[in-house]
DNA sequence: GAGGGGTACGAAAACGGTTTCGTGTTAATA
DNA sequence: TATTAACACGAAACCGTTTTCGTACCCCTC
């Protein structure tokens, strides 16, 4: 087992002083050529590698990024880390990934823990809990320390910072417009609680089409459902209602488990209701009949949320000027619908 | 935008050295009762948290693992993740994860990059790539310098580390005579080029269940599939085979290609041809009908790997002690396959 | 009053680098 | 030949901790 060379050995090895090798390393003009080879070709040699920490200590920047996300389950966010991780790592950061549970005590526990210097920045989606609450105290905490802070999907108004999201409410409304295109008129809204920055976003999409299309609001017509496990009873029981048609879901697993329920009701899809969920993941694909699905574009959004972080860390200058980038969702079109 | 407070502020804000800043914080003897009292208080009042980069410096542990994963949409490498991130977070570690692409090169450079003090030790499923060239340098030297390393799922013989891995070659046995047991006699086997060491051990099962209740082995059973992208035709030709009746699939992409594609040639499933397919994934509740699958229980492996690793890492002693736990995988049986 | 033993604290080295500044040597210039 | 500037390198501070060791001070004892 052999120790890791340092910038020591080699200085007493080469008898010269450790801040020669230092620069002569980092190729410096100040060093004469012949002592510059001899150096780079023993540190070659003898693979040396600075260490990590050391120069994190020294400069002040860990290359590494705290990610922050409630799950990671969820295709949609893995899909989010997947496109963090690959412009991260093209960037030479690394990437640190905590996962909340929607739980907010495990969220400021986490960020706590990676803001005492261990990550440069921070990528989250807020939890569920966190949504909830409207505490914000550990986001605020954070920025105030000058932490560079990107929020994505679930954000909130409440903290200045960069943020990352989806055209939600637009797509939410084209959505609904495809399906009343499709002369459907029972149009129903499978939700979570409104809590949810973007479940609110969607609804909101949601009940504009349907007033901007002269279509009744029906409270019948939206269930809300609890996003930690499937209440099938509530979902049976929505289906009782004949005037359903069609219906708009937040999420991939509340369209597949509603599909599901309602074939299985007697209902065919797409013929006597039309199927729409947000997510574009892997069972969408493979449902079937297949799932027209809202394509959320997720490693995009990590690319992006993970470029606007970089962005923030590496400028010098901090005025405080922050963006909101928002990526277009598209619907991707399938056999849960009628063309 | 307030600085975060050092060691160093509060000795020169209390008029007393660091050392005794320091000491007074972890709750020394040394200290007098009420110069402790007052420099915690101090510390509480101004929130004051270490540096971790700092103690990682002084006490050379980083108290993050990183993890390398060859990609991270596959439900069962998430499911791994999980329970690594899980168990790790709740010893106070933080997980760095690395996406190898299945990809050599890039788990080259993760490694390297990460190996240079970033993290305590690894934990790992090879790349593709990497198990097709069978060269495991870059492994051998982090173990070398004496950095933990735990194998798992996709795992070599050749680099003396702990590792966790599932009964594949077992499971794989049970499986088929579970097919045999229904009375199936043209039983197919859908799996990856062999290089690959669970695919290995699975093909090993599965003959060896052929052979061990006579059954012929059909060279025209076996279907091997490139693990980056379905080839449907070579689906599709596969089963104008008629012998086939049950087909054996190492994950569950591959399970529910074929079984759509199978149906769609007119094959009814469970009745004409059963599926039992490894990774019980999230697709595998949701297909129609819903598929038999082999449970991984990718949690509890992470978890296992997780646990391994961190006494490993915390271990005083380094006698070379190499453990390989086997998980114990179980079939979850669904609709595709008879009861 | 000298010696001894605690007690409570500080100085300094160390972790492994980067960087500023100072300095000895050499060669060019007046 | 004396001056000077360029060159090549080294000393030391610094990042924020931890930890070892030294020591000033007080109290007790004989």
């Amino acid at each position: 087992m052999k120790q890791k060379i340092t910038i020591k050995h080699i200085a007493r090895e080469l008898e010269v002083s450790i801040s020669t090798v230092s620069k002569a390393l980092k190729n410096s003009e100040e060093i004469g050529q012949d002592t510059k080879e001899k150096i780079q070709a023993f540190a070659k040699l003898h693979n040396y590698k600075p260490n990590n920490i050391a120069v994190s200590l020294k400069n002040k920047r860990t290359k590494n990024i705290g990610v922050i996300i409630p799950n990671i389950v969820h295709h949609f966010f893995t899909t989010v880390f997947r496109g963090i991780e690959k412009y991260a790592n093209a960037r030479g950061y690394n990437v640190i990934v905590c996962v909340s549970d929607e739980s907010f005590d495990k969220e400021v526990i986490n960020m706590e823990l990676l803001a005492n210097g261990s990550i440069d920045g921070f990528i989250m989606a807020l939890s569920a809990e966190t949504q909830l609450k409207k505490d914000y105290s550990h986001l605020m905490e954070v920025t105030n320390q000058g932490i560079p802070l990107v929020l994505f999907d679930r954000i909130t108004d409440e903290i200045a910072c960069d943020k990352v999201v989806i055209n939600d409410m637009e797509v939410a409304y084209m959505a609904v417009k495809k399906l009343i295109d499709n002369g459907r008129k029972g149009i129903a809204l499978i939700t979570t609680d409104d809590f949810f920055s973007v479940s609110k976003a969607r609804e909101d999409g949601y009940l504009k089409a349907l007033s901007d299309h002269n279509l009744q609001l029906d409270k019948d017509f939206i269930l809300r459902l609890s996003f930690k496990e499937i209440d099938e009873e509530a979902i049976n029981l929505f289906f009782e209602n004949e005037a359903i048609d069609a219906a708009l879901c937040v999420n991939e697993i509340f369209a597949m488990h509603s599909m599901r329920l309602a074939q299985k009701k007697g209902f065919k899809v797409p013929e006597d209701i039309s199927f729409i969920g947000f997510t574009d993941g892997i069972l969408s694909k493979y449902a079937s009949p297949t799932l027209t699905a809202i394509d959320q574009h997720g490693e995009l959004m990590g690319e992006t949320a993970a470029r606007m972080l970089i962005e923030k860390v590496e400028e010098e200058k901090d005025e405080e000027q922050f963006a909101t980038e928002v990526i277009r969702a598209t619907i991707i079109e399938r056999e849960s619908t009628i063309n």
